[in-house]
RNA sequence: GGGGGCGUAGCUCAAUUGGUUAGAGUCCCGGACUGUCGAUCCGGUGGUUGCGGGUUCGAGCCCCGUCGCUCCCGCCA
């Protein structure tokens, strides 16, 4: 017989009644009756009762153990009397009467209970993450993200795309976020850069002729942590195609993703092909780039209807060259005095001068600004907003960045205060055509917008004769339910157009050999076009699993200010180490300890 | 770097809004109990109220500073 196990924890039923087993396990619960001892021992498997009676020599031992102990037991597997079967348990119709006892692992007193809803501080849970994965929620978390990747792994494959390693030690690249830097001892002031992405590495595979490619790629950035974004490294399921449209690239995509999803969860999820909506539309529309689709809520722009009014706080903005924009909600018109001064003050919280807002109730129009407005303006607003009897319009009014981004952030509130939201649905979308440049406020000239690799729509020639804050990018995005899972882009595989839109945003050509001197040079000896993108795997993981924080579902986070608390990650070093990398510490306090 | 929230026993929380010796559940330790499944019952250990300073006759509570966690802004080609 197996000396830890002939059975896991939640694998015994009622026809094995009569027969011996083993098992192994952690002590869950122990309910102890003085005359008879019961411990639902658990394994990642399942939960098995198993009954201890006060004659064993054992018994005394047993009432000992300790929460999260881990024992092996043996004994007589017995079908449980009709007023004992426990139904919640797969395994409760049975229980092991127990004849032999091993104990592997004696627990300390634990810092966090895993039984029950309390999950304990955040803290806690990262510094004794072995203990929290113990939970059945995180086994689950972490197995969905082992199957979703294996899922992801399996539809490339089958679709011809061979998965390829890139390197992890690498050279900094330019633009972009902050590099984690590794100081190479052979080379005395000088680093190698961990890859915030394979982008390179995956455009120069198909330089080489590999046609397609795809890794689950981890990326390293030093920035911020959000709820959605873990601070340090993340994972990316990074692909690449040679010879791809941009249609081809969405059509690979939406058929991995939809069945990913499909298989995964019980949500309705969009058919593909995804709904495609151009960036300019979503930022008109929905006030971001990440549009939530799933919210009832289409924006308008109404800086037409107030231009002509007498309404002279907006109508100034919009022959200043601002915007008016309007928020169409149905049938909150009976929402109290406070719901609106709600609304207001959360509009001044993000930045707003105000919130202005017309009420259609009863036959009548009524608000704050409706005294300013002539019959025929409200009339316009109501037909080009599609409102009527019951319905409201919020208004925002500034230039059209913040106009715009106002109008997202309230649009937003207003799908999540009112429970417009539904659940059970994965509203997915491309947002498409993104600007190739944009103004850079700060520094008073043209910058790229979003990432430089992008292929100009229109070529050399956009790039010659257009207005730079005009021309577009084979550049995309794709978002489910208001979370960016991806960008990607048509690559620029044409050195002379790569020089011509460094030029526009400001750099010589001199720049571009110098930091991109690898691509370019590749891209002189015959680079075929190509595209791809890189959805965040994490991301889809934590949509699956239904977790609003991404360390939900990595087995070892680290907390929001990039430190792996159970391994005390980032620690000191030795003061040889530091010799051999040729390294002199210059700290910011001298008397504080790192 | 900036803003919001939180910080009381190992864990989850309370403390009549400034008033006697900071309580309860849970965990842990001890005891009772032969059918439970969050077992139950009895008893016990456990606190520099994150830390430092201030106001006050008196501070867990008010003020200032600081540290930590978290959410957000900046940042994330």
């Amino acid at each position: 017989m197996h000396p830890y196990r002939t059975h896991t924890c939640g694998d015994l039923r009622e026809a094995d009644a009569g027969s011996v087993a083993r098992l192994s396990g952690w002590v869950f619960h122990k309910r102890d009756h003085g005359g008879v001892l019961f411990i639902d021992l658990r394994d990642h498997y399942g939960v098995t009762q198993i009954v201890i009676h006060p004659e064993k020599s054992f018994f005394e031992e047993c009432q000992r153990w300790r929460s999260e102990s881990v024992v092996t037991v043996y004994g007589r597997v017995a079908a449980r009397t009709a007023d004992t079967v426990n139904a919640d348990l797969p395994t409760g119709g049975v229980e092991l009467v127990v004849d032999e006892v091993t104990i592997q692992s004696a627990a300390d007193p634990l810092p966090l209970h895993l039984a029950g809803e309390d999950e304990g501080p955040e803290e806690t849970r990262l510094r004794y993450r072995f203990l929290d994965l113990r939970r059945e929620r995180m086994q689950r978390n972490i197995l969905l993200r082992s199957r979703v990747i294996a899922s992801m792994r399996r539809r490339l494959t089958e679709k011809g795309f061979p998965e390829f390693q890139t390197p992890i030690l690498t050279s900094s690249s330019p633009e972009g976020a902050r590099d984690y830097l590794v100081p190479s001892r052979v080379h005395p002031g000088k680093f190698y850069a961990l890859p915030q992405a394979p982008q390179l590495f995956k455009q120069l595979l198909m330089v080489s002729g590999f046609d397609r490619y795809f890794q689950i790629a981890p990326c390293f950035r030093d920035e911020d942590a959000r709820a959605d974004r873990s601070p340090g490294e993340f994972y990316q399921l990074d692909i690449e195609m040679a010879f791809a449209t941009q249609d081809e690239v969405f059509e690979t995509v939406e058929d991995v993703l939809h069945g990913v999803f499909a298989e995964f969860s019980d949500w309705e999820i969009d058919a593909a092909p995804f709904v495609r909506i151009p960036y300019k539309e979503a930022m008109l529309k929905y006030g971001t780039d990440k549009p939530d689709l799933r919210i009832p809520i289409e924006i308008r722009d109404v800086s037409g209807v107030f231009a002509a009014s007498d309404f002279n706080a907006f109508r100034s903005v919009v022959e200043k060259g601002g915007v008016v924009r309007a928020i169409p909600v149905k049938g909150i018109a009976d929402r109290p005095r406070s719901f609106f001064d709600k609304m207001v003050a959360f509009a001044q919280g993000i930045g707003s001068k105000g919130l202005a807002y017309l009420v259609w109730q009863e036959g009548k129009v009524k608000g704050p600004i409706f005294k300013f407005l002539k019959p025929e303006d409200v009339d316009a607003l109501a037909s080009q907003c599609g409102v009527s009897d019951g319905d409201v319009l919020f208004f925002v009014s500034d230039k059209e960045k913040p106009a715009s981004r106002i109008a997202g952030e309230v649009r937003h509130k207003l799908g999540h205060d009112l429970g417009l939201i539904p659940s059970g649905v994965y509203k997915f979308c491309w947002v498409v055509d993104f600007p190739m440049f944009e103004y850079d406020e700060e520094l008073g000239r043209v910058g790229f917008s979003h990432n430089p690799f992008s292929m100009p729509q229109g070529g050399m020639q956009a790039l010659q004769e257009q207005d730079p804050l005009d021309v577009l990018a084979y550049q995309y995005d794709i978002v489910c339910n208001g979370c960016e899972l991806s960008s990607g882009a048509i690559r620029n595989h044409l050195p002379e157009v790569m020089y011509k839109a460094f030029e526009i945003a400001g750099y010589p050509p001199e720049t571009v050999d110098e930091r991109f001197g690898a691509l370019i040079r590749a891209f002189r000896m015959g680079a075929p076009p190509h595209g791809g993108l890189a959805p965040g795997v994490d991301r889809i993981v934590m949509l699956l699993a239904h977790e609003t924080s991404i360390r939900e579902v990595i087995a070892f986070p680290m907390n929001q200010r990039a430190q792996d608390l159970m391994m005390d990650a980032p620690s000191s070093v030795s003061e040889k180490q530091l010799r051999e990398l040729h390294i002199r510490m210059q700290l910011p306090h001298a008397d504080k300890p790192a």
